[in-house]
DNA sequence: CAAGCACTTTACGTTAACGTAAACCTCGTC
DNA sequence: GACGAGGTTTACGTTAACGTAAAGTGCTTG
């Protein structure tokens, strides 16, 4: 799996097959706009880790999903604990030993458990907003006829 | 509207229509599996306002179902602030002026955006997790072969 | 009446997830 | 060579949402 490591360190801007892209911490902040803080507190807390040309961090294509990742998991409510928690037992998959995959299987589970009943609750909500929306509607309207 | 407050204080149980019945704190807390401090911060923040008997908090359905929508949006990662934005508004509706109201549809509009995006969060991270379910079955059943 | 619940208030503690500030590199460029 | 734009580390600050502990009230039950 390991592939040579082209040589040309700079010349990268725009025809590589993303794969190979590379990215800054500030290009990645303002990707999904979040501050530059945030990334390295994520990589400190375990979520990112970028490699370094020098003192500064250098993310690929991996690094980039898992922030999409932690983001959307973050919308969803779910910890950074949490989310730490799949991402690294998926790493460690390849080698996992069968332990760790049934318990990586069950807290899958658990989170399906979590998505569904949030599945759930949106709905209830949902119709909620409706019905205060019309009610909202109808006390305008008849403060139209009012005004 | 005003229906004449039933003078019996006592002797509630079980065949009220529900509407009347009342709840201690501590009902509450094991309905809704939280504890009675939750309650009472959420009344601090001005998210449930019981009424008092002596100085025992009373609470009506109305508490209830406020209590319930308040875990509900938790549960969907809204802060408390949020939950009261609307909850207040939705309270303040009925003598509402106009400009009021419009403020709460647009809340509101706000609010169902979030859901919706929510939804495809949701669908997406599902789709994740079944993938890892996947390949880590696999890997289970291939390890099986050797176990 | 002592004991035990269930409730109360007050107040300080805690955790997660960053924000913010200061002080320092390291480029390219004017 | 000063400087501005990006990056770095270190470290203290902040906010939300409660937890926890202490000390008191009020009822009812052995």
């Amino acid at each position: 799996m390991s592939r040579s490591s082209p040589q040309a360190p700079d010349a990268q801007t725009d025809t590589l097959p993303r794969q190979q892209r590379t990215y800054s911490i500030g290009e990645l902040a303002r990707m999904f706009e979040v501050t530059p803080r945030t990334i390295r507190f994520y990589e400190q807390e375990g979520l990112l880790a970028p490699t370094r040309q020098g003192q500064k961090r250098i993310y690929r294509e991996k690094d980039r999903v898992r922030l999409k990742l932690t983001l959307r998991g973050k919308r969803l409510g779910f910890s950074l604990a949490e989310i730490r928690e799949v991402v690294m037992m998926y790493d460690a998959m390849p080698d996992g030993n069968a332990r760790q995959l049934k318990r990586l299987l069950e807290i899958l589970a658990d989170k399906r458990a979590n998505l569904e009943r949030q599945l759930e609750d949106i709905r209830l909500m949902r119709m909620e907003i409706d019905d205060v929306d019309q009610r909202a509607r109808e006390v305008l309207r008849q403060l139209g006829d009012d005004v």
